[in-house]
DNA sequence: CAATGCGCACCCG
DNA sequence: CGGGTGCGCATTG
């Protein structure tokens, strides 16, 4: 009615606002997300944003961006999480875990390098990053009186031990042994030997 | 053209 | 080995 609009040049003034967008609640938003991506992983392809944008088209027509932003905000209230895989970031259902259980000496050193790669931040995860992820995607049982924070930490400390994680000041990237899967080259031609095997020998031929 | 279907290469445990 | 994943291409609308 009162839009002749042909603009589509408005920059996001609907984070906040009350627009289209926001008369559905995060909830219906979840849903959708989540219905897309089982529909799109049942097609064999990648949830990533596009993906997920046109499956939720065919509930009702949004904007790439205006689903981009729905769809970090679901990663941020843990409905959603967001894997980085193969040069390329996946959105997942969280997976009904087993149930972890953790007391104050277990050692996390694998799952939170695990999370580290999985976030796939390039500058480094925070801590407190690492820590969010770790709840989100797992089904973690504290034992009674269990600081979860300092399990975190420790776990951290023994990864960088481990070299499974190193530190760059107050942020944690992935060790080396612990490599990204490679970005997107199925043709695997590597014939480029490794520069700096001498600690661990990897076992190539 | 976009949307969907799917074989199978690839990765990781 | 076993199971999940998603690329790349075929097929369909």
């Amino acid at each position: 009615m009162r839009e002749t609009s042909t603009a589509v040049t408005n920059t996001n003034a609907i984070i906040s606002g009350g627009t289209a967008s926001n008369e559905v609640t995060a909830e219906v938003w979840r849903e959708w997300i989540l219905d897309g991506i089982r529909k799109i992983r049942s097609q064999k392809q990648r949830p990533s944003t596009q993906r997920i944008c046109q499956a939720i088209g065919s509930h009702h027509k949004f904007h790439e961006d205006i689903v981009a932003v729905k769809l970090e905000e679901a990663v941020a209230s843990g409905a959603l999480i967001k894997v980085y895989n193969k040069g390329l970031h996946t959105y997942k259902e969280p997976m009904a875990h087993r149930v972890i259980s953790v007391a104050q000496e277990t050692d996390l050193s694998k799952l939170v390098s695990k999370a580290v790669r999985e976030l796939g931040e390039c500058e480094g995860s925070s801590l407190k990053s690492i820590e969010n992820y770790m709840q989100k995607s797992n089904d973690i049982e504290l034992a009674p009186g269990t600081d979860f924070k300092l399990v975190i930490k420790n776990a951290v400390k023994n990864a960088l031990a481990k070299e499974l994680l190193v530190q760059d000041g107050k942020l944690y990237k992935v060790g080396k042994f612990v490599m990204r899967p490679n970005a997107r080259k199925r043709n695997s031609k590597t014939p480029k030997k490794d520069e700096d095997d001498s600690t661990l020998n990897v076992s190539i031929n």
